[in-house]
RNA sequence: CGGGGCGUGGCGCAGCUUGGUAGCGCGCUUGCUUUGGGUGCAAGAAGUCGUGGGUUCAAAUCCCGCCGCCCCGACCA
């Protein structure tokens, strides 16, 4: 591949645009690799194209080198197959529809499991055809509420999407430790830095899930990291190590006259002054919330978290999700009139039909002063197991940096990242929607379990942008870099034909070469456009060349070397191979 | 959806307070100049001032409505 700069369809802005905030977004539209056209929405222009073929090559190659198989489905897609799986209405707002000239509901596609699904139904039908993987690279489309960071959030964007199909529980799990090894070895050479979190979909769904983060301060996912071990997991799925459990039986639960004490602090506060040895973290605080499943009524839910504690909204919502969870409301309050609020206790839940679920901090065993579901009282001594009995554990609390790490012990820290890929396994869920079973060796069926794998292609360019740019420009992992050296000629003698000559021989040896063979521009405007297109290795034929010398730029590290001419082509070769 | 900001040549902006018919930088065209760090000089091309209405002799500028965009939040399989 030639590129020659003289022909080539770019322009490279010397100012941000105004409606760039993060550094991939200002870098790709000042460096001419993509354009805006409309909120969210982006053109990719030559250099931009090449190296968004560039990641996908890398995603195709590590996914067929896993044993998947690539296919191609439309963007394009009838409502009735979403219908079937209830997502044409689960997906709210944020899922594109349109009409045909008939009036036909269509929507385009933010995802596919309905579509490959159907497509494995519609041809497989034995056990002696799975396991299978298949996948795709395809425009993916989300009305996003505010797209924003231009590529990083669009509501159109490239992703690639595969689906596992095994018989059991057993070969789902290999399809994802298939896909596990694949992503890191396409992250690896997409060079980027990124992290690998728990991300259970949810104490509901159950079924494994990771998240492969990019860290950087503009990502929109908050997770934790540990310091002492490689633990790491989005806010959502963290684990928290459980206090240690308090020696020997607690007393009998008692029940204390304290009046006016309808916060955690006033309680507190009270006691204290009782000279009990009491502070915010050895209350339990039970918060009512309200969830409600796609189509039916608000449910009341109460969760129980230390008193020192905020219940974190997002990531229970995050847990519960499809199920809908909001803080409840008072009239939500009155239609249970036992619960007293600011004085809201455990032990009466189960009786009333509440469903109770405690953070894992509350541990079973664990003694707590809680409301006594009274006016101005408060029990002491209420322990889980004994006093009362939750429904269930889900991680509800707020995590803070120096929360301790469930695996070893050390302290937490919170990071941003962007998620660039995503492994679950799925489970049932499309092949119970759609019958999707294979004929066992015993004659009967056997309903086939999926997992779900993607990566976001375009937002990996982004990403790869916010982990690897400087004040001067773009700095291109050399895997994905449009090209592989950027041939640049100044001066006004024979320069320039000398930067096409090498820039041959360099084509000749199988390298991608963009060469600066513009005329009449000055070395300053093309020094400064190759910093800012970022491509790894720089070859400059300047002043030197009637010296017989050359000089080899490196563009990660600024280095300059002066080299003969006539080792131009092996030492950029050397270059490029390191 | 709530809060804030902004719509003026391709891009980035000034002008609006105090109405008089549009300007600067970058880019683009032509000529000369310069050639290792965004050369210099000169001459040019290019704008329904987001949109509709109103006030006025006169509106980019004042008034009202609408539309759009950006940022923060809500939202985000």
């Amino acid at each position: 591949m030639l590129l020659r700069m003289s022909s080539l369809f770019l322009r490279t802005l010397r100012e941000d645009p105004a409606d760039a905030e993060v550094p991939s977004h200002k870098l790709l539209v000042r460096g001419g690799y993509v354009r805006r056209v409309a909120p969210g929405i982006y053109s990719w222009l030559p250099l931009g194209k090449i190296v968004l073929e560039n990641v996908a090559r890398v995603v195709r190659e590590e996914m067929n080198r896993a044993g998947g198989q690539e296919v191609l489905f439309p963007a394009l897609l009838p409502r009735e197959h979403y219908e079937v799986t209830g997502r044409w209405t689960e997906y709210g707002d944020t899922l594109f529809r349109l009409k045909d000239r008939k009036g036909g509901d269509y929507l385009l596609g933010p995802t596919h499991e309905e579509m490959f699904t159907l497509m494995v139904k519609g041809e497989y039908s034995s056990y002696k055809d799975y396991p299978v993987i298949l996948y795709q690279i395809q425009t993916k489309y989300r009305d996003e509420a505010r797209p924003r960071a231009g590529i990083l959030r669009g509501r159109e964007f490239v992703m690639k999407d595969s689906y596992s199909f095994d018989l059991d529980d057993e070969g789902l799990k290999r399809s994802y430790e298939l896909h596990r090894e694949a992503y890191i070895k396409i992250f690896d050479r997409l060079g980027l830095d990124y992290k690998m979190v728990f991300a259970t979909s949810g104490a509901m769904g159950g079924s494994a899930s990771e998240e492969f983060l990019a860290p950087t301060p503009t990502g929109e996912d908050t997770f934790v990291q540990c310091a002492g071990c490689d633990y790491a997991a989005n806010t959502e799925a963290v684990v928290l190590a459980a206090p240690e459990a308090a020696a020997g039986e607690a007393p009998p639960a008692e029940v204390l006259d304290t009046p006016d004490t309808p916060t955690i602090e006033t309680l507190v506060e009270l006691l204290r002054s009782r000279g009990m040895d009491i502070d915010a973290s050895g209350t339990l605080k039970n918060v009512v919330l309200k969830t409600r499943r796609p189509g039916e009524d608000w449910e009341l839910l109460v969760v129980g978290v230390p008193g020192d504690r905020e219940v974190d909204l997002d990531r229970l919502a995050g847990q519960f999700e499809p199920v809908e969870v909001a803080q409840a409301e008072p009239e939500d309050l009155a239609r249970q009139p036992a619960l007293v609020k600011g004085y809201i206790g455990p032990q009466i839940l189960a009786g009333l039909g509440v469903r109770y679920l405690v953070d894992p901090l509350v541990r079973p065993g664990s003694a707590w002063v809680t409301g006594a579901n009274e006016q101005d009282r408060h029990a002491a001594n209420v322990v889980r197991g004994r006093d009362f009995e939750p429904d269930g554990e889900i991680g509800a609390v707020e995590v803070r940096s120096g929360d301790r790490c469930a695996r070893c012990g050390s302290e937490l820290t919170i990071a941003r990242g962007i998620e660039i890929g995503h492994i679950f396994q799925l489970g049932r869920k499309y092949a119970d929607a759609f019958g999707l079973d294979a004929l066992g060796p015993d004659g009967r069926p056997v309903r086939i379990t999926m997992g779900s794998y993607g990566v976001g292609v375009s937002r990996a360019v982004a990403a790869v942008i916010e982990q690897s740019h400087d004040d001067k420009g773009l700095i291109w992992p050399r895997e994905i870099a449009p090209a592989d050296v950027h041939v640049i000629g100044t001066g006004k003698d024979n320069q320039i034909e000398v930067a096409l000559e090498i820039a041959g021989e360099l084509e000749a040896a199988g390298l991608r070469v963009l060469v600066d063979d513009r005329a009449g521009v000055s070395p300053g405007v093309k020094f400064t456009d190759a910093e800012l297109l970022g491509i790894p290795t720089a070859l400059v034929i300047g002043r030197g060349l009637a010296q017989g010398v050359l000089e080899l730029r490196d563009r990660a590290t600024g280095a300059r070397e002066e080299i003969p001419h006539a080792e131009a082509v092996a030492r950029v070769l050397a270059a490029v191979r390191s």
